[in-house]
RNA sequence: GGGCCGCUAGCUCAGUCGGUAGAGCACCGGCCUUUUAAGCCGAGGGUCACUGGUUCGAGUCCAGUGCGGCCCA
């Protein structure tokens, strides 16, 4: 049987959820007059303010302290017992003896379970080995574990029980703790960043009639009191210009996205992506305020631009390199000049590599993204900034000079797609023409082509200013920061198929 | 969707060639007033993920299912 979860049901059963064991724990101390989960109790220090208020004092003063937390560890020897204590900031011991709390108190003491949350109250003192400790006066249980502990040693390693039980990865694991209190700064630092730039925070509708923005395949979801079938938000993209055409010239959205799409290490269902559009700006200014806003925050957050990842050590420091779609292209299949643009050619060197041909593309542009998305994609370790997408894969986006090719840009870092950004289509006609085209490729059977939105285009009608806008996924952005080969150890709760126990 | 791997006590894991189900920690009982993964003595705890098959006998071999992990598409 694995670790129960919330989504794991047993029928509201008290019996089958806990042993007899520590029922009979509990039951024992209410019969005994002893309230398991006593309300008022106030904590008046924090375990790292003490280390740090007494750092220097070899013999402290015997100052009053008031901590509570979760005893992590207990060495219990006869008539005292020290008891070790975390709370939200660290850990601190409590040394408690009966000729200084009394035998009844020491007796509660004794029946403490490792993994009990505890109060407790005294004065300061160093053990005979120098570890700053609390005198306890009074030793308080503030809430009571009905479940066995963890492995005092091995701690909770498995993914899927780190998944599922979080508290419990989170009350085990200082890594666990420091990668999302990490990934807590990480957001914090993008929302200041853009703060500091007049960047105005918006919250854009999460159900959406159509969802758009993106290529994906969306959830559905129904509105009973208006009959109405609705999608979540694949993209806020599309809300978001209307913003600007409204008169919001900096506006930026932090918050989650949806698409019904396989679940692994790199993707999670729902997901956290920043996105924001600046007006009288162009895809090259968003490229360098990108490295910007990355490297700065690779210096806060993490205290230095160069970070492991993996095997590798990623240079977070700008300017990024820069390619096009079309040079990486060129370099990885060694084609050059009207070859690049010929289906054919394309084709060619992709049968003669043994590659499947099942499926493959009949546009050039679809051959550029198949073979950068699996020759090219993989190499780019190092932040590297691919610009010049075909225009056919990217309807929202405005046209170059050369009209099959859009100013587009991604970022790559780590072999994978952090940030896609680009000047933004501003012809409400042109925009219509790549909507239909879109909805061809959707009836032609591709069902992450994205839907005609008459919304978006009515707002374009009213004129946009020109706009650069991009979206940086900020769950990939706490992996490669983290040092986190899987997007489950940066999401608290990522989606998990309901457990069988 | 495909391939490979995992699932044994609350946790971390052993389990040989198919022959009585194991360890450490946790929990329970006893001792212990400065420990540091405290220590010492003793006890309890198992639907070996599930279903079926082969066999005198299956944690072990075979098939299927479930959940998860890694890689590929």
């Amino acid at each position: 049987m694995t670790m129960r979860s919330p989504s794991s049901w047993n029928g509201g059963d008290v019996d089958a959820e806990f042993s007899d064991v520590w029922l009979e724990k509990l039951a024992a101390l209410k019969n005994s007059g002893v309230d398991p989960y006593p309300s008022g109790l106030r904590v008046v220090d924090r375990a790292v303010d003490l280390h740090a208020r007494y750092a220097e004092a070899a013999t402290p003063e015997p100052d009053r302290a008031t901590i509570g937390g979760r005893l992590m560890f207990r060495n219990r020897m006869g008539k005292a017992a020290f008891l070790r204590i975390q709370d939200g900031t660290g850990r601190i011991q409590v040394w408690a003896k009966v000729d200084r709390v009394g035998p009844e108190a020491f007796a509660q003491i004794d029946a403490l379970d490792v993994g009990d949350i505890v109060w407790a109250t005294g004065t300061m003192m160093r053990t005979r080995t120098g570890e700053l400790t609390i005198s306890a006066d009074h030793v308080v249980l503030a809430a009571k574990t009905l479940h066995p502990f963890p492995d005092r040693w091995n701690s909770v390693t498995d993914i899927e029980t780190r998944s599922r039980a979080r508290h419990v990865d989170l009350f085990m694991n200082e890594d666990a703790r420091e990668a999302f209190r990490r990934r807590s700064r990480i957001v914090s630092g993008l929302r200041r960043f853009l703060e500091a730039r007049d960047f105005l925070e918006v919250e854009t509708p999460m159900m959406h009639p159509v969802a758009g923005g993106a290529a994906a395949r969306p959830f559905t979801t129904h509105h009973n009191a208006l009959d109405l079938p609705l999608t979540l938000r694949i993209a806020p993209e599309l809300y978001l210009k209307r913003l600007v055409v409204g008169g919001f010239e900096r506006v930026f959205e932090l918050n989650r996205n949806f698409r019904n799409e396989g679940v692994d290490g790199r993707h999670n269902p729902e997901f956290t992506m920043l996105e924001f559009y600046q007006a009288w700006s162009t895809w090259e200014d968003l490229v360098a305020l990108t490295e910007t806003m990355l490297e700065a925050l690779a210096v806060d957050v993490c205290g230095s631009a160069a970070l492991p990842f993996g095997d590798h050590v990623i240079d977070w420091t700008g300017p990024y390199r820069r390619v096009s779609m079309e040079e990486a292209v060129a370099e990885a299949t060694g084609l050059s000049g009207a070859d690049l643009r010929s289906v054919d050619a394309l084709a060619g060197w992709w049968a003669a590599g043994g590659h499947s041909m099942k499926d493959a593309p009949r546009t050039v542009g679809k051959w550029w993204e198949q073979i950068f998305g699996e020759v090219v994609e993989p190499t780019l370790i190092q932040p590297t900034f691919v610009t010049h997408f075909p225009i056919e894969i990217s309807p929202l986006a405005r046209r170059s000079p050369d009209p099959d090719i859009a100013e587009r840009f991604e970022l790559y870092v780590a072999g994978f797609e952090l940030a896609n950004g680009f000047s933004e289509l501003a012809d409400a006609v042109d925009q219509a023409g790549r909507f239909r085209a879109q909805v061809a490729e959707r009836k032609a059977g591709d069902a992450t082509a994205m839907m005609y939105d008459t919304d978006y285009v009515r707002a374009l009608g009213h004129g946009m200013p020109p706009t650069a806008g991009m979206g940086l996924g900020v769950d990939r952005l706490a992996m490669l920061f983290t040092n986190r080969s899987s997007i489950r150890d940066v999401i608290l709760f990522p989606l998990m198929r309901p457990s069988a126990g």
